[in-house]
RNA sequence: GGGUGCUUAGCUCAGUUGGUAGAGCGCUAGCCUUACAAGCUGGAUGUCGGCGGUUCGAGUCCGUCAGCACCCACCA
């Protein structure tokens, strides 16, 4: 069982992802003997395309969660699926179609659908495959898309119930519209951006010919819809005019000069012009003051038959144009002046919002319902009550400010693609809400309609779907919870959720909404919200920025040419291609390195500090590769030392421990620091701090058992009685398989790999893989804080030594002989290691040094260490004076604190004392320097 | 307008109840040292954004200012 050289991941990944899952480890556990059960719900990637590296984040965290947990022994189920993501996924397709030259409506409704299903298929796919080169470890074989038959079969069971409710409304009212897409859009699907715009005055006169009033607006098309001008109810300039009349140019109305409180009167000219059916803040105005609503928009955005004729059949931006022309031409135009504005646009498609008069459907978010609370209360108590954490907690705030200010939820979308409306019609137009149609045709009969109906043909917003997902997925059923499953038992509320911010409200609010209101309980304990992953210099990744990394291109490495072709091409704009290649060529000269999913995941929870967004670096990764890289070397090293030994261990009896083993305060201190080491990472994983979890792994790894253990285990095993040498190896076997577990949920497929050869040696292989052993627990029984001191010592002579190598510049491969003072007790016991670890001939222990002034002389403590080299005294001098002067420094900055009475008094006492231990250590380190820099001077003048 | 973060070494970031400032990368000097050159050993580097306060003591707590980022709402 030899180890390669060197780490060579692809290989092991390779292998070992199909076998942990053909052997079933990743299935759900639904033991009734356990007592934990542990629950994640995968956030369901759209089947948009492939995933990205915020996907890759996302995972590494809940694959590193569900691992832990299921080697603890819990239940344990990592729910797995997609969403349809309707808009998005549709204008996926609808563009796949334009670029063959057909449009959606060329096909019809059912033949476009079924193409979508086949792009599902295929994206689907792809997204499962790139989980699984991650080594994410979820239930496959409970894998959901919000449109199975299951699945859908919810939403509409929760629309019926909620329309029954009346919770669920449809009706006519002024919402976000989409022109390019043509359909409604909810609140959170709508970004504005600042924009440079103009802001136009525009003369109306008063009706009686006695004069006119300036409004100011950015939409100046909007006025053929105008129903008022209105002003401040207190201003003095335009109270003589409320009540009057105007005659709207253009149009060719007259429109009430109206009073609304509303009108900021520093803002334009105070007078602003009212369009109930094109704005959302004239639409209130209107329902205040009961003004008549005009549309003069059509559904793409073009004037309509309400607007005179010479503007009928604009687009919109063209009408602007015109009218602002015509107002100039008779001379009604004032002023137009420059002005920024926010502009509302479409997230999917980046097109100009328009505000539109629609029948649409809506979830009421604070009616009460049944049982008197409003769903977007319950949201709320859940949160107050604690019975939800947000980790870190802040979030709470955005969640609760969200929900406090929160419209109805609009969720219909006039899209093909998605659950479609379970609403029918009568010829009267009469609403028929029903499970099925022939549910429908009964309760139309229950109201005296027998004649045909016709369904309603939107569809629901995709997170419709998305906000039953913690329940839907478990197979819940209208009985519940009368009728339930021991999945569903089991795993509702599920454990945590593990999200970005930026679906705080699109999602995990409306989960808890829905959930809690449909099933009475809710749909997780803990949301766990990290950051985004944005490029090496903070950007966000976007495909049209060409800074996106595909987190399978870290894993297997990708070459130049490949990662500047992947990146620049299916631009929307292929213009910016130059730019986009020169970047990347300067950022990845060399390409990207085949990292291997182990040290991408690594670094990704490495890099999960709480409240932060990442700014991902590849020298990070690279960093981590390399750690990998070391676990592998400190393995093959166990191995070469222990295979075909004896290692003390009888494998019928691992815990025992024969006689014939002597332990050393080496293995007991690596003991101690393991056993230290696992309840700190215990503790990591119970706050979600991943990236000090990490660090603790790499830590107890890299700088304790690797730099220090091994080495000393070197000499115990070359240098001790057969007793020592054997205890060494089970040492070395016994930590390094205790490490294996430790590190697996982070880096799985390495710490299989060198477990199946590792384990058995140390008598340990009490599964078939390390996913199914048992995680780590701290014992503190075994902390040894004696041991703890003795390496402490160890390596402080050690470092002393090598300080003085290093400064008297001695070649790494000369050994001297040093001599030394002080404690005959750890000097005996430190001696055999510090030589080997300093790299000296011989090690003297002396009563009192020698007085040879021209040898280097380190203080620890009590102990004296000269090494015998002859040296440039000025150099030494140097150094001594050096060293003597920091010791000065601190022993006067040490002394004017226990000098200040007020230190001494007021602060506890435990401080004190080691502020005096300090200094007296300090002082007597510093009596010893001093004669050796005497005699140095004595020996340079001599 | 409301809210939330952030500012610590050249870069990216840790710093848990206040008690002598840390890591990785980079830099630098030297090493093929029988696990690892993807490595080893030594070294350099900080007015912890500015100012003020509380305290014996502040990177840490409070106030304030500045800069950066983000979220929500929005003035026509």
């Amino acid at each position: 069982m030899e180890l390669a050289k060197s780490f060579e991941p692809a290989d092991i990944e390779r292998r070992w992802y199909p076998e942990w899952e053909a052997r079933g480890y990743f299935a759900a556990g639904l033991d009734a003997n356990k007592t934990g059960a542990f629950c994640i719900l995968l956030p369901p990637p759209n089947v948009t395309g492939s995933l990205h590296m915020g996907h890759g984040f996302n995972q590494a965290i809940m694959d590193a969660l569900t691992r832990y947990h299921r080697m603890r022994g819990d239940n344990t189920l990592w729910q797995p699926g997609t969403d349809h993501a309707g808009i998005a996924t549709q204008i996926v397709v609808e563009r796949q179609l334009e670029a063959r030259g057909v449009s959606r409506h060329d096909l019809g409704r059912e033949k476009f659908i079924e193409k979508v299903w086949e792009w599902k298929e295929q994206s689907g796919n792809t997204i499962s495959r790139q989980m699984r080169r991650l080594g994410a470890s979820p239930d496959w074989t409970r894998e959901r898309f919000t449109m199975d038959a299951g699945l859908s079969k919810t939403v509409t069971e929760t629309f019926v119930r909620l329309y029954d409710e009346g919770l669920i409304y449809r009706g006519k009212r002024l919402v976000n519209w989409d022109p390019a897409l043509h359909t409604a859009v909810s609140d959170l699907e709508v970004v504005s951006e600042e924009e440079d715009g103009f802001l136009w005055h525009i003369r109306y006169p008063l009706a009686d010919g006695s004069g006119s009033l300036t409004v100011a607006t950015t939409r100046p098309e909007t006025m053929l819809g105008d129903t008022a001008v209105m002003v401040h109810p207190e201003d003095g300039r335009y109270g003589h005019l409320i009540g009057r009349t105007v005659a709207l140019p253009l149009a060719g109305r007259e429109i009430p000069i109206i009073a609304d409180a509303y009108v900021d009167r520093e803002f334009g000219t105070g007078c602003v012009k009212v369009t109930p059916a094109h704005d959302f803040n004239d639409y209130a105005v209107g329902q205040r003051h009961r003004l008549a609503l005009i549309s003069v928009l059509t559904l793409d955005a073009r004037i309509n038959d309400n607007a005179p004729e010479k503007y009928r059949g604009m687009d919109r931006f063209e009408a602007r144009e015109a009218v602002v022309a015509d107002l100039k031409a008779l001379g009604l135009l004032e002023k137009t002046e420059a002005h920024k504005l926010k502009v509302p646009r479409g997230d999917r498609t980046g097109v100009v919002i328009e505000p539109m008069l629609t029948d649409q459907w809506f979830v009421a978010m604070s009616k009460p319902g049944a049982d008197g609370t409003s769903i977007v209360d319950k949201a709320l108590e859940c949160v107050a009550s604690g019975e939800i954490r947000f980790v870190p907690e802040n979030w709470v705030n955005t969640y609760r400010q969200w929900l406090d200010n929160i419209q109805d939820w609009c969720i219909s979308r006039q899209l093909w693609w998605g659950h479609q409306i379970p609403a029918w019609y009568d010829e009267a137009g009469r609403i028929y809400v029903a499970r099925d149609e022939e549910e429908a045709r009964a309760r139309a009969a229950a109201q005296g309609c027998t004649g045909p109906l016709t369904r309603d043909p939107d569809v629901l917003d995709t997170w419709y779907s998305s906000a039953l997902w913690p329940f839907s997925t478990l197979d819940w059923t209208p009985g519940y919870p009368a009728r339930s499953n021991p999945a569903l038992d089991l795993y509702l509320p599920s454990t945590v959720l593990v999200t970005g911010f930026d679906i705080i409200f699109f999602w995990v609010a409306r989960m808890v909404m829905m959930t809690r209101h449909l099933t009475g309980r809710i749909p997780f304990r803990h949301v766990y919200v990290h950051g985004l992953i944005r490029d090496a210099e903070g950007r966000k990744m976007s495909k049209s920025k060409g800074n996106v990394l595909d987190p399978i291109d870290l894993i297997d490495g990708i070459g130049l040419e490949n990662l500047v072709g992947k990146r620049t091409t299916g631009l929307m704009n292929p213009k910016d291609a130059p730019a986009i290649e020169k970047r990347t060529r300067q950022e990845f000269p060399q390409g990207i390195f085949a990292f291997g999913a182990d040290a991408l995941r690594f670094t990704f929870l490495s890099l999960a500090s709480p409240g932060r967004d990442i700014k991902f670096d590849m020298h990070r990764c690279e960093g981590y590769r390399n750690f990998c890289n070391k676990l592998w070397n400190a393995a093959r090293f166990t191995l070469m030392n222990c295979a075909g030994r004896d290692c003390g261990i009888d494998a019928a009896h691992p815990d025992l421990c024969p006689e014939e083993l002597r332990f050393s305060f080496a293995d007991r201190w690596i003991e101690s620091r393991l056993q230290r080491a696992e309840a700190e990472i215990a503790q990591h994983f119970a706050d979600y701090r991943f990236d000090l979890l990490a660090r603790a792994i790499y830590e107890f790894v890299w700088d304790e058992f690797c730099d220090w253990y091994l080495e000393i285990a070197k000499v115990q095993i070359q240098e001790g009685a057969p007793e020592e040498a054997r205890a060494t190896r089970r040492t070395l076997l016994a930590v390094l398989e205790v490490v294996l577990r430790l590190a697996h949920p982070l880096i799985p497929f390495i710490t299989e790999e060198l477990w199946q050869a590792v384990a058995p040696l140390a008598g340990r292989r009490t599964h078939d893989s390390v996913m199914l052993a048992a995680y780590p627990e701290a014992d503190s029984r075994k902390f040894d804080e004696a041991s703890e001191a003795r390496l402490r010592q160890l390596k402080e002579l050690t470092h002393a030594c090598r300080n003085l190598r290093g400064e008297m510049n001695i070649s790494p491969a000369r050994r001297m002989p040093l001599v030394a003072s002080g404690d005959a007790q750890t000097l005996t016991r430190c001696a055999p290691y510090l030589k080997t670890l300093a790299k000296l001939s011989e090690v003297r222990i002396v009563d009192s040094l020698p007085e040879d002034a021209s040898a280097p002389v380190a203080v620890v403590g009590e102990i004296r260490l000269m090494l015998q080299v002859e040296i440039d005294l000025a150099a030494e001098n140097e150094r001594l004076s050096r060293e003597i002067a920091r010791l000065e420094g601190e022993i006067a900055r040490a002394g004017a604190k226990l000098a200040n009475e007020s230190f001494v008094v007021r602060a506890p006492a435990q401080v004190v004392e080691q502020e005096k231990k300090r200094l007296a250590d300090f002082t007597a380190t510093l009596e010893k320097l001093r004669p050796q820099r005497e005699r140095l001077k004595q020996a340079t003048f001599s």
